[in-house]
DNA sequence: CCCTCGGATGTAAGCGTTTGCAAGGTCGGT
DNA sequence: ACCGACCTTGCAAACGCTTACATCCGAGGG
């Protein structure tokens, strides 16, 4: 900086306030100035930059599972925005135990960041209270963290017209596979999909069933497990809501090699879906990311930020996994 | 600091050094430095401690497309063991034109990095020399970067065996989905890919049918397409080998509207392949980015690091999706 | 008993920016 | 011609560490 100061004949304060486009810098100064940094390929050191600012220009990230692919495309969409304003994404995937406790125990974000993004997790108080002694503006993806802002889809009114979707059809009988709740890793819209099935069956006047509730890891083969349950109960489900469509593959690929028949939802419109022929309750997710990412830019550089709350609409798209009761149950009963 | 030397009674330097557990401090020093550390709840900012040592402890990750489930497994493995050894992760997904030259137009990584992971990207040579001109180490994964560390598949090798598997199978005339060459966001397994189907069926003594190479976009989309023009062909193949799982499962989806049967073989094994009954060849994605992480760490730490490389084992995986050739011929006519 | 050597600690000079404050200049108004 | 307001620019002090170098001290060696 030294260099082009001397270059451009102006003193390095001048070229730090030209290089930030800092309004009070007259255009002739400007011109020598970018000049002259540009035939010494200058660029400002982020580091020392932001070591004076005290601005870090990085946004923490933090989810539990970074390979799956909700929280893949949260990620990509929050990266292409973040990017775009030249704010660096720091990455802290803490899916397990170990990691979380790491996480929670020393704090890395510490001096880090200038926010953070949480993406579907859901903390316990002392975590959150160690969050929020970071002392900068937090958003969730996906669920609610107190004091932070949020985007989100109203999971209960989307898992309830899922159900109102096999109700409807004249399923009667319907089962669910929600994911295990591991008490350290609990994941809130499990909770809320789950929740949201109980009520609206039991305003239906359905009996609830445990029997009917299968709690598995996630994933196909959770899914799959899941399913090969139900079937085998004395009498199985006509109609299976799944927590997430990854989960509804499973139970998908469990019927098709039992050759059974049972009606699938699934939730989230995963780009395979389509293919597989899934109902399901479509949310946008990659946009989710770019709006969270939208908002967390808004809470850094105003100053007066609070909490906005967005809340993104779901669809619920029909396909060939669904079908009125009595059908399949004619034909094959 | 100050504040944890005044506490221990010693010199900031010497809470410096204990802290990064330098060896030329006395046990009872360091335990009282410790203790005051931690009764202060301090940590070191680690924006001041890269502007002092010059290092970054920061990895810029390179990748084309975020959120496909290959780069997202790659990006989840390599975040693990940076992680682990207190490295940050810095994503850069310049799957556009657009972002790609502003990427390489003011080169953000400058000053910021310590190391440099390149994930299946091919560059120009310009591209290359900035990238070089960071100074630090380069580790690809997926493809050859010169002078850069690597883990990759024999692509080749591994495409070969796809199309000899349909060859032994009786297939004589095999079509391919591969993407689109975009020139600016060329990808280099796709070359090595349909070099090794050109070259194996030319070694078989096939004729090889310009109408049966399909180049379509990248995803599902692309492969329904693909396969939806190559049933239209006056003398279909029989047989496809398809770039990529993501490819191959809209390939197996246009075969299921349009209840045609051919034979698909993929490549990666992707986790809905099973699902899917899908024919592939099996590559470790997750563990390259574990290793390539790792080959990352030794470059950073090693002070005379040579570009390593690593050849992962690939594997046919045979399922439901291919199939001798009379068999199907005969009986659909 | 003096000298040397090595380990533990302190001192202070960076690292490369940003920014509050002050200085100098220009300009319109009186 | 003088004053104040405003804009541009420079000065220099942070920012919070790391580290080369100096200092101090006790232990051996001669």
């Amino acid at each position: 900086m030294e260099d082009v100061a001397r270059l451009a004949g102006v003193s390095s304060a001048t070229v730090s306030r030209t290089l930030r486009g800092l309004p009070n810098v007259s255009d002739e100064t400007r011109d020598r100035v970018l000049q002259a940094a540009a035939s010494l390929s200058y660029v400002v050191s982020p580091i020392a930059s932001r070591l004076a600012s005290g601005r870090t220009h990085t946004v923490g990230v933090i989810v539990p599972y970074a390979a799956r692919w909700f929280f893949g495309q949260i990620v990509a969409g929050a990266e292409s925005v973040l990017r775009e304003h030249g704010l660096d994404l720091l990455l802290y995937n803490i899916g397990d135990v170990a990691a979380r406790q790491r996480f929670f125990g020393q704090l890395p974000l510490r001096r880090r960041v200038d926010a953070v993004l949480v993406v579907a997790m859901q903390f316990t108080d002392p975590e959150t209270a160690d969050l929020r002694s970071l002392g900068v503006p937090i958003v969730a993806v996906g669920h609610d963290v107190p004091g932070a802002g949020c985007v989100r889809i109203d999971d209960v009114a989307a898992a309830t017209s899922a159900i109102q979707h096999l109700l409807g059809l004249g399923h009667r009988r319907i089962g669910m596979i929600s994911t295990y709740a591991d008490q350290a890793m609990f994941l809130p819209v499990a909770h809320e999909r789950r929740r949201a099935y109980l009520d609206t069956l039991t305003a239906a006047g359905l009996p609830v069933c445990d029997e009917l509730v299968m709690s598995v890891p996630h994933g196909l083969d959770g899914g799959e497990q899941a399913m090969r349950r139900l079937l085998t109960l004395p009498d199985p489900p006509t109609a299976v809501f799944a927590e997430s469509d990854e989960l509804a593959f499973g139970a998908l690929s469990a019927l098709r090699r039992t050759g059974r028949h049972v009606s699938v939802i699934g939730f989230d419109d995963h780009e395979l879906s389509a293919l597989l022929d899934l109902t399901t309750v479509r949310q946008r997710v990659f946009e989710q990311g770019v709006l969270a990412a939208g908002m967390l830019r808004r809470a850094m550089t105003v100053s007066d930020w609070t909490p906005e709350e967005l809340l993104m609409p779901t669809t619920l798209v029909l396909r060939a996994s669904t079908w009125p009761v009595a059908v399949r149950t004619a034909s094959t009963g």
